[in-house]
DNA sequence: GGTCATTAGTTGACGTGTCAAGTAAATCGA
DNA sequence: TCGATTTACTTGACACGTCAACTAATGACC
């Protein structure tokens, strides 16, 4: 007869398959986006946030808020992206605390291309591997997870 | 008729869901374990893959793999859990270039009760938040998302 | 058995993020 | 309206990983 240890739950287990899974996919479309424009997958990430802002701009507020960083991490990959001319600050009119970040030309050009590139790798990488239900449920199941591990510091 | 932006494909959506999922239950799981042990939750994972080996042992090599670290990364990794401990270096006598990682005493001891704060976190902030069904595809998707990806460095 | 290539792991230099303290502006309250 | 909080962001010190170069041991082949 065998033990059952308790580091064998396998609860323990699916926990750790969506770490590997995040892991392995983050990996290699990093990867590919850094071969294909030299972007770090982070950058494209912050980039797809101002992007897709309605008025193609957003306080650092919520992009502390959108990505999982603190704020002194957004305020570096900001200074980062910002050197690489790819994004700018601009002082919000209404409350001088408040920095705007918007794309610059040459930023929009990057993330149109980027978004090209990453979508072949999430096609690729991602949707592929599975079937079309299975896609729809894991839009589903992980909205799910998100909401249910609250907010952060 | 409004444009449909490239940005907005719902693929990229997906895959943001699926870092953010990874985000935040990797943060609060990580908080709890060292809110209530001390202990980082790389730290964890790190004495989870030892302390699962057959032989209570496992080469360098093997854990390089098993994290998505590089072998400069586990070396270092496994440094400071070594000066904290909870791990030690065993000479492999067949082979003088490989060191085996196996737990102390204190790492066996701290592995037991992180596993049950752990266990705690996962069943109230992933389990808890799906259906029995939905665990189960989670556990039959995720596979597929590893499996397609490959391996690493 | 002696070269050559390969494999395991470590290390120095460095990039990127965190934490906590700091600065400046807005807001709240007597 | 003026001091006390709070909010928004930045910064210095530091922790943690990566990359590429390095050491040591093994294996392969002539």
């Amino acid at each position: 007869m065998e033990e059952q240890r308790i580091v064998d739950d396998e609860r323990i287990t699916t926990f750790g398959r969506l770490v590997e899974a995040h892991a392995r996919l983050t990996n290699v479309l990093d990867n590919e986006l850094r071969e294909a424009l030299g972007l770090p997958l982070r950058w494209y990430g912050l980039l797809l946030h101002v992007g897709r802002s309605p008025h193609g701009v957003r306080p650092m507020k919520e992009l502390i808020e959108a990505t999982a960083f603190t704020s002194g991490g957004v305020t570096r990959l900001v200074d980062r992206i910002e050197r690489a001319g790819l994004v700018q600050r601009l002082p919000c009119p209404t409350d001088r605390r408040v920095q705007h970040v918007g794309l610059t030309d040459a930023g929009q050009e990057m993330l149109q291309r980027a978004t090209a590139v990453h979508l072949r790798g999430i096609q690729e990488h991602m949707i592929d591997a599975l079937d079309p239900g299975e896609v729809k449920r894991l839009n589903e199941i992980l909205p799910k997870l998100v909401a249910q591990s609250g907010g952060r510091r």
